[in-house]
DNA sequence: GCAAAACAAGACTATATTGGTATGGTATAA
DNA sequence: TTATACCATACCAATATAGTCTTGTTTTGC
């Protein structure tokens, strides 16, 4: 199971959030009530999404976060790059490519490239508009003690 | 950086030494040899290979493995699904679907569901022969301690 | 029939990543 | 000037992963 890591979920659960509210500003623990996430960990995610551009933030009393641009001028690919790095299936794991120093005519490599390409491409034409979608009412759904809410089919083959 | 544990990427450079050989019998400590992976590390690897009909296994003297079909018959998306689970970013991550209990109406699960397709069908189309294309000597590649030797480029953005 | 070679299977350990928390600081509105 | 809310950093804990070790089973070949 290739996954996200959750703080990449919970960004992209918050910005929908964030999306269908659109240009209300929102403050951490507002969408921590709105997610079910424990404030600190919202903050620490809305505070990275402010630093690369995705929400604009407001210091002071009846300050907090607002999206800096319409949710369909947001792709996924540019949340999950800013949350997880660059959007990649690498196997090189060690930052020294010392390693891998094939790297230029490695068999592999084009395959790899492939598949990095193809993954890229979905995200980058996935928006946020298209994740959250009208009808939702999302405030009273997750009751419990998860946050969670984003994907859940398996496409298992 | 969505990436793939070491032991999918180790898988893949295994399926590929077997691939450049083809129908030679191969052990453990023979790609330990020609991967730089530990044996027991390899020897690992193999058996889920062999157990989920990628590889049948030899018992006994002059036992081991071969590949059961031919290269190009083998896509990476099956490698991938038997040392990793179901290929698919998902973000629910408990077994228990409990929390995600709006699965059926929740709005994220179109654009994941997208997102997952193009990642399977990239997958699903690169083959074994693909990643093994002739010319590369394998053998002598892997001097030092790593192992590694798949994946590099980071398709940054 | 016995010994050696090779796979089979599981438990176990150590390490690395990640998620989550706590603390102290700064800016701004009322 | 006080309360609100963001900012930054450092720390801890839990989980997941990689890798190892041990014991057992099957088969070849003498």
């Amino acid at each position: 199971m290739i996954k996200l890591s959750k703080m990449t979920d919970y960004g992209v659960v918050i910005m929908s959030e964030m999306g269908r509210i659109e240009n209300r500003i929102l403050t951490a623990p507002d969408l921590s009530l709105y997610t079910g996430l424990p404030v600190p960990t919202a903050a620490k995610i809305l505070r990275v999404l402010a630093k690369n551009n995705l929400l604009s933030s407001i210091r002071g009393a009846h300050g907090g976060y607002r999206l800096d641009r319409k949710p369909s001028q947001i792709s996924i690919a540019e949340i999950v790059r800013v949350l997880e790095g660059p959007v990649a299936v690498t196997s090189c794991v060690d930052t020294s490519h010392d390693d891998c120093s094939v790297e230029q005519c490695c068999p592999m490599r084009g395959g790899w490239e492939k598949i990095n390409r193809a993954i890229n491409a979905a995200m980058e034409e996935v928006t946020l508009a298209d994740m959250c979608q009208e009808n939702t009412s999302a405030l009273p759904r997750l009751a419990k003690k998860a946050p969670a809410g984003a994907a859940s089919l398996n496409v298992t083959e």
